[in-house]
DNA sequence: CGGTGCCTGCTG
DNA sequence: CAGCAGGCACCG
């Protein structure tokens, strides 16, 4: 589901809310989401701590605890994060509960059981959340059309499954990736290493771009995304070729086309992206 | 690299 | 009822 944009809606969604809050406790209905403990050991672990910080890093939530300790969830495709009030109706599929004061509770709600969650000590969570084999921030200063060259230069890969490789840049997702690659007006299947310069310097752009876009319009919602307060995204109402198989060309009135690249429903103009 | 599995639910 | 879904780890 959620891709950066969406993950930074959320984060900044959480942030005002419960940064300061201790947990009280939590309640664990589906004991498999946590992946590096048992849900005795992670209610005891984290039971007592308060949140510190929310950090992003690619598609991953980052919870700064106090007392040395890190949560770190992924919400996969269908994983949902909301702080409410516990009299509020508690959606199905609701797995993890954490409680705070004063009858607030944040809830993972996850139809998919693809996501999971990882509680270790600061020192040890970026080996065991995965996040150290994690590509550079898209967003981030360092993150220069130089770059993007480097991680493309000499490679025969496609260039959309470089752009959702996480290794390699983190927090692209299906959605960001035909986007960007619509607005650069390039072929998502084409070569990797075959783009000329003026091409990287607009993929770069286009990608930085929709990016931006998609954090400044609160994600996308097309099926379960929403905040951390509940509320849906407004950049579905934006995407140009994403979901968009059949409509016309924004651009060239071209119907859009729907392919399969990288193992991934891609969505394009068939005219304007060679 | 591509293919498969993990799950559930919605769409055509 | 098959096919598809904002993701990713694992396999060969």
């Amino acid at each position: 589901m959620p891709e950066l944009p969406e993950v930074e809606t959320i984060r900044r969604s959480l942030l005002p809310h419960l940064v300061g809050l201790p947990i009280l406790g939590c309640e664990i209905y589906l004991p498999k989401l946590l992946q590096n403990l048992s849900a005795e050991e992670f209610s005891q672990s984290i039971r007592g701590r308060h949140v510190e910080d929310i950090l992003r890093r690619g598609k991953y939530l980052v919870l700064r605890l106090s007392g040395g300790y890190t949560l770190v969830v992924h919400l996969r495709m269908t994983g949902q994060l909301r702080f409410v009030h516990e009299d509020a109706p508690c959606p199905p599929h609701t797995h993890i509960v954490l409680k705070f004061a004063a009858g607030m509770v944040l809830r993972y709600t996850d139809i998919r059981q693809f996501g999971y969650w990882f509680l270790a000590p600061d020192s040890g969570i970026e080996q065991v959340a995965r996040l150290e084999r994690l590509g550079v921030e898209p967003l981030a200063l360092d993150f220069t059309v130089g770059h993007l060259e480097a991680l493309l230069s000499g490679r025969r890969g496609k260039i959309k499954a470089v752009l959702l490789d996480q290794a390699r840049i983190a927090g692209v997702g299906n959605i960001y990736a035909d986007e960007a690659l619509f607005g650069a007006g390039l072929h998502p299947a084409r070569a990797a290493g075959s783009l000329a310069p003026e091409e990287i310097a607009r993929l770069h752009r286009h990608l930085q771009e929709v990016l931006n876009q998609g954090i400044l319009m609160r994600g996308t919602t097309l099926r379960d995304y929403v905040d951390g307060s509940g509320e849906s995204g407004g950049f579905q109402h934006k995407l140009k070729v994403y979901g968009q198989k059949g409509q016309p060309c924004s651009k060239c009135q071209t119907p859009i086309a729907r392919l399969v690249i990288a193992g991934r429903g891609t969505h394009l103009c068939p005219n304007c992206q060679v």
